[in-house]
DNA sequence: CCGCTCTAGTTTGTATACAAAATACACTTG
DNA sequence: CAAGTGTATTTTGTATACAAACTAGAGCGG
């Protein structure tokens, strides 16, 4: 086992893994959006005092995941329609930079590792597994930011992309919606494979705006 | 005096009050950019204790402001040649965007508003007054991303464009790009002003791209 | 019965105290 | 003298304590 192979013992302050915890927390639904969090309770629930988990929440604040209103504490943000509109053009014009700079510096190994999460995220539609197919989608998307190389552009995609991936716990997707994502990702996968920059750009906007305009119809009216 | 019209009064908690101060004093170079920050230094400036102080740190951490090193301290982020190299495709994507949903929604108040910071601009720039032509170029951008009546872009390129904003403080601005760059202005806002919002977005991605060019030549090349 | 006020209790904001890790530096040892 | 080791000091991480603000509800008055 050579040197440079040992990883340093992870001993993580506890505000790093809470604010990691309450983040997927927030992203999986278990903490509601517009559901005031109590700072007692959940250090009760991890078993740490106030201080860190304060920290927490203030990344978590910035992150614009959580709301902090003084005096009166931190609630998880609500996704209105008015923000998936504001979010749509932003997020659109990312997602076409994001395609032309993954079809360009894209390797071979993550093109296979796509083609796989792809067949895999197939099954887990044919077989009905809502969960599962969400895991592979979001690991498919996560992999084509991380092909493009980019780690601003994965920052703010990122940032922008849990506030509105937040929305599938707001709005069920319909069976029509769903073939048609799983359709879009295999247009999508080809692009990449083929590293067709303006294609896999243009796809990756128009699958954002098909998922938008399916929120938009499911998004409570309020 | 109507009702709606009292602020309500500033009890501003501390760690509100600190990250807004430290953040100007990063994007005033007064916290220079590699500068280990030290907690109990700035307590003892500011006078407070290091709970609302560290509350501060972790928002200007999560807006990429400042580095954590667990055990270690923080850091003001230091902005390199390859972070301005991930940016610009990044940000210029974002300004296209602006431009285009500026002219769209940009009122006659605004661009008038815009042609009087303009022409004080050229003032500052004809007097030799950087300072005041940085503030006014500062206000300017802003009012575009105001008149673009999108918060969440406003958020996503200001986080962005507070990191290479700084890079100004460690390159300073040749005659010739002052000069230029003044030009470039006088041409975004006849964009803004016929509404024009594909030329007025191309602008600002170039007058963007003249400005990554004029920062690459001058910042230190590690 | 509705609405106000005042108080008790809860929750947030800040300071301080203590624990753990990292740094600095003197000391030993080859 | 150089390198390494051990200890003292400093700095960060977390918990607790206390102060200030908000909330809820009882009691009072209209």
């Amino acid at each position: 086992m050579s040197l440079s192979d040992v990883t340093p013992i992870a001993r993580r302050p506890l505000h790093e893994e809470l604010t990691e915890r309450l983040r997927s927390m927030i992203l999986d639904g278990a903490l509601a959006p517009g559901e005031k969090i109590s700072e007692k309770a959940l250090c009760d629930r991890f078993g740490v005092s106030r201080t860190p988990l304060r920290e927490a929440l203030k990344m978590l604040a910035a992150e614009g995941l959580v709301a902090l209103t003084p005096h009166r504490g931190a609630s998880v943000t609500r996704l209105t329609m008015a923000d998936l509109d504001e979010a749509f053009p932003v997020l659109g014009a990312l997602e076409a930079v994001a395609g032309e700079l993954a079809s360009a510096h894209v390797t071979e190994a993550e093109i296979a590792t796509a083609q796989a999460l792809q067949s895999q995220m197939r099954a887990c539609h044919e077989a009905g597994d809502l969960k599962g197919y969400f895991a592979c989608n979001e690991r498919i998307h996560r992999l084509i930011l991380q092909a493009a190389k980019n780690p601003t552009l994965t920052q703010m995609m990122q940032a922008l992309g849990t506030r509105v991936r937040r929305a599938r716990y707001q709005a069920n997707m319909s069976e029509d919606r769903w073939a048609q994502a799983v359709a879009e990702h295999e247009a999508i996968l080809e692009a990449l494979a083929t590293r067709d920059g303006v294609r896999l750009g243009a796809l990756l906007k128009q699958h954002l705006a098909n998922k938008a305009a399916a929120l938009r119809e499911a998004l409570p009216p309020a």
